[in-house]
DNA sequence: GTGATTGCAAATCTTTTGCACTAAA
DNA sequence: TTTAGTGCAAAAGATTTGCAATCAC
């Protein structure tokens, strides 16, 4: 027999984040909150979430994961003009970013020491800074 | 009476770049290249350029923007989805990032020091690091 | 002339929206 | 019930593309 054994903690996690645990929410965060280090497109967790035979809209992917950043579940990424990545990790981190194949990878926050960084202009406050190493094909 | 003072030092730019110095491409190069450190979209470019009747087509502005990046007049950067800016300052520097406005501003590179960056991935080399920091409204 | 470049409109791609329908509480 | 959430299809943006007309050399 199947033992649900993650379902109670993404349930509870929705439920803490204030989002009613509805069926495709709960799927999606299933699939997103599996334990790894995970970014995702929409159109990507949407090819697989049809895969695991989960029917959801491609909008409602989209809605969900907006949810979910602004839940502070998840954290978008930018990287490229005309896509947004997610990541499933939260804590301060920054990213290596693969040029030739559009392929994300977390770096530790605590292995990337950013000095000197000058005071933000008048009015504002940092708000977040985003570290991306851009890598490419080594000749 | 006017003096095309700045008109040589484009085109000859354009020339050391191997691209052919087409009426439009000087147009937009001189609008472009103007001394400023510039921070702009396609479709800002393209409504200059009207402003100054310099009659462009947004997919002229386009094309040439990236001929410009290719050829390492320009650098893009990405800080949101769905928009890409083109920055004329192509020196090693990053960005601040006003999130409420979205609004660009150097910062210069000997301002930022980025310590301990961890190893690129195997077989991969870094072609750039992007800092982003993000600001918004003080409280 | 000849090949590179341009303009326009149509096509593409990602993301958002409007609204009737469905489901959670 | 009552209201939040979903699906679908259409709309919206940004960017790219196809191809005939035009321009630089």
């Amino acid at each position: 027999m199947t033992t649900p054994r993650r379902y109670a903690p993404v349930l509870e996690r929705l439920r803490g984040a204030g989002l009613r645990p509805t069926r495709q929410r709960l799927a999606l965060a299933r699939l997103l909150f599996d334990g790894r280090d995970r970014h995702v497109t929409a159109e990507m967790l949407h090819a697989e979430a049809a895969e695991a035979s989960i029917r959801v809209s491609l909008a409602t992917v989209y809605n969900t994961l907006h949810q979910f950043t602004g839940a502070g579940l998840l954290r978008e990424v930018v990287v490229e003009p005309g896509r947004s990545y997610f990541d499933t990790n939260i804590s301060d981190h920054h990213h290596f970013y693969d040029e030739d194949v559009g392929l994300l990878q977390d770096i530790p926050g605590d292995e990337v020491t950013i000095a000197n960084l000058p005071r933000p202009p008048q009015g504002s406050a940092v708000s977040r800074v985003d570290v991306i190493v851009r890598v490419r094909k080594a000749l």
